[in-house]
DNA sequence: CCCTTTATTACAGGCTCCATAGATATTCAC
DNA sequence: GTGAATATCTATGGAGCCTGTAATAAAGGG
């Protein structure tokens, strides 16, 4: 149905994506009566549009709410059911696949242990299994998916290749997408974890509806990953957040000051920080001091970035972030004499899983792309087939 | 006119505005097979459309462009003379008002000299002394003007409020917007004076097209502005581009290294920059160690900034930036060590009117909202009144 | 069992768009 | 100067979509 400029195919379909759009974002089923308000519609044309969105298969009718006075209204919801996207977290110690339906819902994951020194294509092997292991979980087939994004360590540039890595060796100049392209049709993305779990707690976590706001990966080796006006801020190579790497920041080296503390003596350098975290706690105060100093140095490279971009709100994830309770204060009474304004500053709600819900996230934009802005065209729910 | 939800009169209007937006955006007469390709409508729609627009007043008809094979086609243009916005740049030592047309086209401007000492009811005297000569010279009313932006030193919140000022003594708290509202009923905006020189750099001058750049306002005192994502950043409380505030940076204090030279001795602060920088190009040793140091320090702030966000292009303007030819490598070897990737440096164009006319570029966004995303109506053209 | 309330269905009317064909205006070739 | 070629303009017919109104259907309360 080939349809040109302004015709009136396209106000039909306009109208199409309208009704869908207002079905989606209400994430509860809606009545004709409730559509029409919501679109401006007639009654009689929201029928015709509903009718070919039921037929197609976007939306299912669902039983009439009871008690409700005069003659029940059918009743509609999208079908978030109709697709699923996958998020992936390759991360040193773990690699998760989640599989969510159009909601970003998780429907079911896959997880592996890994660790710092595994090689390289047994941490790709790892990914496979991962995934194999949540879509047989999701009860469906790696072609059923619309999108998949996958979430590395280090520096990802616009081409997806991982171009900088501390933690893995060998993982510098791996091609994700090349990799996961061997079995999987669907569009892929790749991009830099912290950037990922700053997206999933924009979208479905702490900062639900925040639009600037600084993610700060609080751990042995911190990062940042920044959300400006509502969306995820990549950069021109993929390289922000980096403010770690000036030297008078300190970022590199922080960690020891809490790994020297001697409620951390004989503990894996992993345990070492709980432990001083623990015992700054309860008072201890070699171990306050150590956080102090910490919080210190990690409130240099904070105060550059939200004195650059006056954020709403600073998100706190990351492993050390659990001890939020002793980080959070020190953060912040150490941030007050560097900013003008000190934003607020949240812990992550997310938990480990949040890189994969990012990247579920992302999939899920990329699906409402080509759903609502690719030309207004309303097609049959199908799994989209990567071009390149 | 009343019109609802996806009446067939709304598809006019959609196909209205598209028709004059390819027409704005075009920047040249078109003819009317010109339009059928844009637009992908009919020509008997194009047709319609173009009567109806002209009759309104928004396009023109100009005469057929000769030499061409067959019957000549009419020529329409975006008539961008009916309406008029204004720029104002409250600087420390002149206040500039700029008229431009709805292409932002400089038609006049008007310019008042003040100093440092100029006292606050006088310098909002001087304002309109400003806006009047630049009036009187398009030969407008205040009446006539469609939007007005005013850049000022110091920091100004979303409620057009300066709150933080330190080149002037007395101008914090002044409620500008009330100020220009007392003789202006068009919609009134105020921004920071270095974020509309960024903006008017990024849509008039080196950066044009640029999607995310920082500005740099080189100077005694340095200041900073970004555009990301194509959109001017003014954070939560107006406060970005603050970098220089953290101790480490030296921002403060760095064009002391300035003053201090040989080649400035006996000359007026405003004076010893220039003067440093031209020996430094002659090549005198202790004027290029000065610069170094400059540098130095301002490749400190320039560098959190820019690992911060991954620029595509820094852009160095303010009072230094005439001196680029020996300060833009300077910068550029002190970023080396600092920096994954060294954005491109590229000084200003624009000179000493690209606050005034970033001013007017910020109210020609609001124009353009207003026209072409309120409601899809199309209206005769007319000087929006400010509602509050 | 009837009435009220609300949702659905059917039909007429109006508006906009597109496609096609004929009229018009200019240039180029002879 | 005349005619062919080219491209634009104008007018008409046909089709699709939306709206509004009136009639019909389905549930709960008295």
């Amino acid at each position: 149905m080939q349809v040109s400029g302004g015709d009136l195919q396209r106000l039909r379909q306009q109208n199409t994506l309208n009704s869908l759009r207002a079905l989606r974002e209400a994430r509860a089923p809606l009545t004709l009566t409730e559509l029409v308000a919501r679109t401006g519609l007639s009654r009689a044309s929201v029928g015709d549009v509903v009718a070919e969105l039921q037929q197609r298969g976007w939306i299912a009718e669902v039983e009439p709410a009871p008690g409700t006075l005069g003659r029940p209204a059918k009743r509609y919801r999208f079908r978030t059911d109709v697709g699923h996207v996958l998020g992936i977290d390759i991360g040193v110690h773990k690699v998760l696949a989640v599989v969510t339906d159009l909601a970003g819902r998780t429907i079911a994951s896959g997880r592996v242990a890994v660790d710092r020194h595994t090689a390289r294509h047994e941490r790709l092997e790892a990914v496979w299994r991962a995934i194999d292991a949540a879509l047989v979980a999701a009860g469906r087939e790696a072609s059923d998916l619309w999108g998949a994004t996958a979430g590395s360590t280090g520096v990802v540039n616009r081409e997806g290749l991982v171009t900088r890595v501390h933690d893995l060796p060998d993982w510098a100049g791996v091609d994700l997408a090349g990799h996961l392209g061997q079995r999987l049709t669907c569009p892929i993305t790749i991009e830099n974890d912290s950037k990922l779990a700053a997206l999933a707690e924009q979208r479905l976590g702490v900062a639900a509806g925040v639009q600037d706001l600084v993610y700060l990966h609080v751990g042995r080796r911190p990062g940042a990953a920044l959300i400006l006006n509502g969306r995820l801020h990549h950069g021109f190579s993929g390289a922000t957040g980096e403010v770690g790497l000036m030297e008078v920041t300190g970022w590199r080296t922080m960690a020891g000051h809490l790994e020297v503390c001697r409620a951390a003596a004989g503990a894996s350098p992993e345990e070492a920080a709980r432990l001083v975290f623990d015992a700054a706690r309860a008072g201890d105060p070699e171990a306050q001091a150590a956080v102090d100093t910490y919080a210190h140095h990690l409130a240099l490279g904070t105060a550059a970035m939200v004195l650059t971009l006056d954020p709403e709100l600073v998100v706190l994830g990351g492993g050390f972030s659990r001890s939020a309770d002793v980080l959070l204060p020190a953060l912040n009474r150490a941030l007050e004499p560097h900013c003008l304004r000190v934003p607020g500053i949240r812990p992550s709600t997310l938990g480990e899983e949040c890189v994969a819900l990012g990247g579920a996230c992302l999939a899920l934009d990329d699906v409402d792309e080509r759903l609502f802005s690719l030309e207004g065209a309303i097609l049959d729910p199908a799994a989209p087939q990567r071009i390149s």
